[in-house]
RNA sequence: GCUCCUGUAGUUCAAUGGAUAGAACAUUGGUCUCCGGAACCGAAGAUCUGGGUUCGACUCCCAGCGGGAGCGCCA
């Protein structure tokens, strides 16, 4: 038998194969496959009632004489159900076989391969320049890492972006503050980042009073987007200095960029934008401005996406076309995802639409675009975390309290051990609870930032996933054997907890393909856990170390399986796992 | 005003139109001579309201009510 690793789409395709063998139906028929409650089986196929129910057919009988030619095979039984449900039910010697199938890591790893890789562009994190990263930014940062690592996984050539917001009206306020305070950038003390922050608030507070300071602004801006010197090497080091604070914080969620252009990567390129879309006629000048109008859609026909402002400078519009060009273009992307928050839903489908006619004109194909955006992080009063009002949390103040109390408890369950060793462990666990909490949840609802949510140690949470990865290592550094020679293990899986255990395993590959289709990292999340559940009541329930070689070979076996879903996954995720905690 | 997102146990979250709506936290009862208790087993507890589509609706449509967001020079 050939090795399906994604077990619906075989069942898919046998039960589309039997019913073309039935004379009353046709190609319109969906099997409707899906995973069934373990009451009924493992995997159902609706398909009949539907389909009955459309050409007049009894569902039932319709159902029976599918199930009558599906290819036999003595690794399942199927039966009807209901009004007309076909189910299946897999064999312990059907998962035995899968699970033997499945390999070790580096098959495993290879069974994700998808058919035909890709070029993907992510565009994630993209902080601002001058200001310090808060709990804000960890959305984009943590969800686009993942995804990254998703794609990458499956073989896709994936092309990691940091496109930073180092080229907005924010310069003009700062470089004035600056030359105001005679402030030398190579002095600002230990976090020069939160010294610009504050200076940049100070000079935004002064702007506002007089209207004198924000012409000189202003002027600062012009004179920095027209190449002045001196304004281009203070705007490079902060830059720099921004771009030092922001690798502290990646270093420490593991988060590494292939390019970190940013905004000012395409500031040469704005004109091009300008030129070409006025050839084509996709934009308009109105108010001064100039804009693109989409009359087919119900709102982008009056609500104008602005490329060029009224006083002539751009905005993100006009470097996300360019930014999008340059990545079509140098980079041949064929798709790109852009995470991001959901408030800027608008300018992404406006941006998409635009795009779109633009290539059409040239007759380039227009790579897949994914507006990958989620939901707001709140304060306690309800509104948006924001930096301006309030005192948001740093992220960097969260990473470290994470691994604080992380440590905290590593120290409480090894007092003996070493500081080096601690702090190892704290971080991989206070970390992965960070990320964890954030990705398991559905990313397009919004929620209120809570410390006890995001450091959270019991439950529902990383170091859950974490400890039962360490005790199979412990297990087996136990036992003393090699996971490898346990491939040839004879005996199926017998008692209700090893078999739910093997079956939970074999529903892997459906947790990637949901989660790929819909980049959601939730859905591999809520998989991730009920496998640890899965096991933690089966290590709970059977003696692995049995006197039964067999019994033995097969629970380690099954012990190992676990061991690579759950670590292959948290990969995924970004989340590091230990041999012991 | 127009548009979008959202409403599920006390709380925080799950549930590609499928069968008896799942978890976690909190509450509560047990496991405690157990391969790691950061654990396991049990109890109690929920789909905003009203219509509609469907063999079947938390899910899709319409209308309310509640929460949030976007809507011309911020990103």
């Amino acid at each position: 038998m050939e090795f399906y690793f994604n077990l619906l789409q075989y069942f898919k395709k046998i039960v589309s194969e039997a019913s073309e063998r039935v004379e009353t139906v046709d190609e319109s028929f969906e099997p409707q496959m899906r995973m069934a409650d373990e009451r009924f089986g493992d995997f159902q196929a609706n398909g009949a009632l539907p389909y009955a129910k459309k050409n007049g057919l009894n569902p039932r009988e319709l159902a029976e004489s599918i199930a009558a030619k599906t290819t036999s095979s003595d690794l399942w039984e199927i039966s009807i159900a209901g009004p007309g449900f076909i189910n299946f039910k897999l064999k312990p010697e059907f998962f035995l076989t899968w699970l033997q199938e499945l390999g070790d890591m580096e098959d495993t790893k290879r069974h994700l391969l998808a058919d035909s890789p890709r070029r993907v562009v992510l565009d994630y994190s993209g902080p601002n320049t001058a200001k310090q990263m808060h709990v804000g930014h960890i959305r984009s940062t943590i969800i686009g890492e993942s995804l990254a690592r998703l794609l990458a996984l499956q073989g896709h050539a994936v092309i990691r972006d940091n496109h930073l917001g180092d080229w907005g009206t924010q310069f003009g306020i700062l470089l004035y503050a600056i030359k105001r305070c005679d402030i030398s950038l190579d002095k600002l003390g230990e976090e020069p980042v939160a010294f610009l922050e504050d200076l940049y608030r100070k000079g935004n507070d002064l702007v506002k009073k007089f209207p004198e300071a924000l012409d000189k602004a202003r002027l600062e801006l012009v004179k920095l987007q027209n190449g002045d010197q001196e304004n281009l090497s203070l705007w490079q080091k902060i830059r720099d200095l921004s771009l030092e604070t922001f690798n502290q914080v990646y270093e420490l969620l593991g988060v590494r960029f292939d390019y970190a252009h940013g905004e000012s990567f395409y500031r040469d390129q704005v004109q091009g934008v300008y030129s070409v879309l006025q050839k084509y006629e996709i934009c308009t000048e109105d108010q001064g401005a100039l804009v693109v109008f989409h009359p087919e859609h119900k709102r982008f026909a009056k609500q104008p996406f602005i490329i060029r402002k009224s006083d002539g400078a751009s905005n993100y519009a006009t470097t996300d076309l360019a930014t999008l060009a340059f990545r079509k273009k140098e980079w041949d992307a064929e798709h790109i995802i852009y995470v991001t928050d959901g408030r800027q839903r608008d300018h992404f489908e406006q941006l998409f639409m635009t795009v779109k006619k633009w290539f059409q004109v040239e007759r380039v194909e227009c790579p897949t675009l994914s507006h990958v955006w989620f939901g707001t992080i709140l304060g306690e009063d309800n509104k948006a975390i924001k930096t301006r009002e309030g005192q948001p949390v740093k992220l960097m103040d969260l990473l470290v309290e994470a691994v604080e109390r992380a440590k905290a408890m590593v120290q409480e369950k090894n007092p003996e051990l070493q500081e080096e060793e601690v702090e190892r462990r704290a971080k991989i666990i206070g970390i992965g609870a960070v990320k964890y909490a954030d990705l398991s949840q559905d990313r397009t609802l919004d929620y209120v930032f809570s410390w006890d949510k995001m450091l959270a140690l019991q439950g529902n949470t990383a170091p859950y996933l974490q400890y039962a990865v360490a005790r199979i290592h412990s297990l087996f550094r136990k036992v003393g054997k090699e996971r490898s020679n346990l491939a040839s293990t004879s005996s199926t899986p017998q008692s209700d907890s090893e078999k739910k255990l093997a079956r939970k395993i074999s529903f892997f590959p459906l947790a990637i393909e949901q989660t790929t289709k819909e980049l959601k990292p939730h859905s591999l999340c809520v998989y991730l856990y009920e496998l640890a559940t899965e096991f933690s009541s089966f290590y709970n329930q059977e003696k692995v170390m049995n006197e039964d070689q067999d019994t033995q070979n097969l629970r380690l076996f099954l012990c190992a399986k676990t061991q690579i879903i759950l670590e292959l996954g948290l990969d995924i995720l970004g989340i590091e796992t230990l041999e012991e905690m």
